[in-house]
DNA sequence: TTGATATTTAGAATGATTCCAATTCTTATG
DNA sequence: CATAAGAATTGGAATCATTCTAAATATCAA
């Protein structure tokens, strides 16, 4: 949970390139989406960030994932209309949310399958970004 | 936007296929859907429901959509943690937004990429639904 | 017709998120 | 290093789509 100083260094860099000051929150709060990639929602980010030494505010775990998304550096997965949850993986991927356990997993979009997506389309519709999700069950805990 | 009586018989039997009383309010929030299927929010449901001789609340018309997609007849759409939409398109297909116009298009999506898509998932995963939503811009009012 | 059950309704409550204004940081500059 | 301007943090208030409540109405099988 506790980050060495080289990649404490590497994340500051990403912060850097993303145009965000790094500071001591948005380090914490990109270090928790890191640590465990199970697309927590604010509230779930916020719990982990109490070990901070000083604490942070929930309204500021609501501005760093803010300006993460804004920035590129994570993504939204929304799920019906329950509390937003953040990916830091940025490969083209779907999610499927298991609802039993109510984990949400990655799973990795091939080329093919977005290309014949794209090719439903009807003539002049041009799409900026796909979402797809799953949702049912899963017999083992992969991914 | 009236209903002639055939339809109005036919979308009785609708309800009472799937179980619910046809009541004054619940023929009239369906007749709503089924005459623009442009996917509107619960307060456009409402706005073009002001028609109805004694008017209906708000609530009632959450309580009809709310029984619609309960018993099959209409599904949501959401995009992000905007208003849910609804739709009376029982087919499978995808959805497309216009970030422009905010019009929301019905894509029919082909057996054969529903099977693909369900080809990427991994062993163990039984999918119930999937839902998939395009944004981006279109240069023709298509669909 | 009538009683049991379901639906409708206005308004209150909820809850995730956004907004606000005051305080505290960060960092470029001298 | 000191300073100042802009950026970020913060607690609490505000927003707003949706859900809940409990009282009034409507439906329908018997
Ligand atoms: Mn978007
Ligand atoms: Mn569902
Ligand atoms: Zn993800
Ligand atoms: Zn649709």
């Amino acid at each position: 949970m506790r980050l060495n100083t080289t990649d404490l260094e590497r994340l500051k860099g990403s912060l850097k390139q993303a145009g965000l000051k790094p500071t001591r929150q948005r380090e914490h709060v990109l270090s928790v989406l890191l640590a465990r990639r199970d697309h927590p929602t604010v509230e779930e980010v916020w719990q982990r960030s109490r070990t901070l030494s000083r604490g942070i505010s929930l309204a500021t775990v609501y501005n760093c994932l803010e300006s993460f998304v804004e920035s590129g550096l994570v993504k939204q997965v929304n799920y019906e209309r329950e509390p937003t949850r953040y990916c830091p993986n940025l490969r083209p991927h779907a999610h499927f949310k298991d609802q039993e356990t109510g984990r949400v997993y990655d799973i990795d979009l091939p080329n093919e399958v977005l290309i014949q997506l794209n090719s439903i389309l009807p003539e002049g519709f041009r799409p900026e970004a796909i979402e797809i999700s799953f949702h049912g069950r899963t017999k083992q805990q992969a991914s």
